[in-house]
DNA sequence: CTATTTAGATGATTGTTATCATCTATCCGT
DNA sequence: ACGGATAGATGATAACAATCATCTAAATAG
């Protein structure tokens, strides 16, 4: 049963794109690689004709997830009016909807905690993502300097991050959780002024 | 080979604080039955005398860390000059030490993502844990009403968390990592005035 | 058009982990 | 002091998951 080149290169996209959705809806430990295929419609013994291992596939999926984050919030920003560019990245990543759909949102705030234990591949794919998503922010902050709006992403960054955390935490009350979503999305428009 | 009650209570202490440490320092998932309880001098046999499930002892677990850190910060803050115990807060939570020893740390910074995911008695701890942490910076924040203090206590809480995951997750890049830092730890100090 | 390569399926294998049955030596109620 | 109860040890058991060997049919090189 083989498939052409492109083929192949579309099935491994499928795969590492179905990975990043498990891995952010359930977690990096509880998602197999049986289950990764499977979901993806194929059986789990020709993943290793794709990945040298679990860790790889991981990895990839990690990277994949941040790339496509980075290219939503980048194309929001430049469909917002002039100067609310951030502004608008801020209403999109702190809304009901993101926290309700981890599986399409944020690495840092869906397996956070896991990826910066992981080592290897997958820690490195992580910081990267990082970096460069903090970098994105950076270029919508306006700021006297490059280095001030590097700092003021990052504290941008733990804000996002910090506020979608505790308002899925607090999901089981739901006022509560809304409350937390509000008042991180004030103090971070506040952080713009 | 029977103890005496409180030597059994003593015992089950050990393993849910045993468990706390290793939990928050490698993970819910990453973290066996058998090496909690091998790491508190026992072999994993008696476990169930004590806990009906891992699940039972992980919940366990993470009260008991929540109940350890909320004293932790409390005995700080009421060493602190006054009206600078959320200041010592803060500069105690953002501190390398901090970053560099999550399994004695806040379990919303280590297991945040995990917890939260987790369901049953663990997410209910969990959230449990955050609302009372919650509670006690809004003990210790000065605001107009105690309505608004809960609001600010919440923000902080979010700076705090997202601050900390951000340094853990550049520690491979020092500079960038203590940046984070220093930055988080200017914002939460401003959210004061 | 043929021979070789290989994507993906099938089916082990191996290692790990939660859970439980059983055993034994000690504590505690009587 | 004695007999039943039980903390903890020993040793299964039963899932489950990662990895790999082998098979197959189709695709591509020549």
């Amino acid at each position: 049963m083989r498939r052409s080149a492109e083929e192949k290169a579309e099935t491994r996209r499928q795969i590492v794109e179905t990975a990043g959705r498990m891995i952010r809806g359930k977690g990096l430990a509880e998602t197999g690689v049986a289950e990764v295929m499977a979901e993806a419609g194929l059986t789990h013994g020709g993943f290793y004709r794709h990945f040298a291992s679990k860790e790889d596939l991981a990895a990839a999926a990690v990277e994949e997830a941040f790339a496509s984050m980075r290219a939503h919030l980048k194309s929001l920003a430049e469909k917002a009016h002039p100067g609310q560019a951030m502004a608008a990245v801020i209403d999109a990543y702190l809304t009901k909807a993101h926290r309700d759909r981890p599986e399409h949102g944020c690495v840092m705030a869906s397996v956070g905690t896991e990826a910066y234990r992981a080592g290897g591949p997958v820690q490195t794919a992580y910081q990267t993502g990082i970096v460069r998503l903090a970098g994105l922010f950076a270029d919508l902050i306006t700021a006297p300097s490059r280095r001030e709006a590097e700092d003021r992403a990052q504290v941008m960054l733990s804000v996002l991050v910090g506020g979608l955390l505790l308002a899925r935490a607090l999901k089981h009350n739901p006022a509560e959780s809304q409350r937390a979503l509000a008042n991180a999305r004030t103090a971070a428009h506040a952080l713009l002024t």
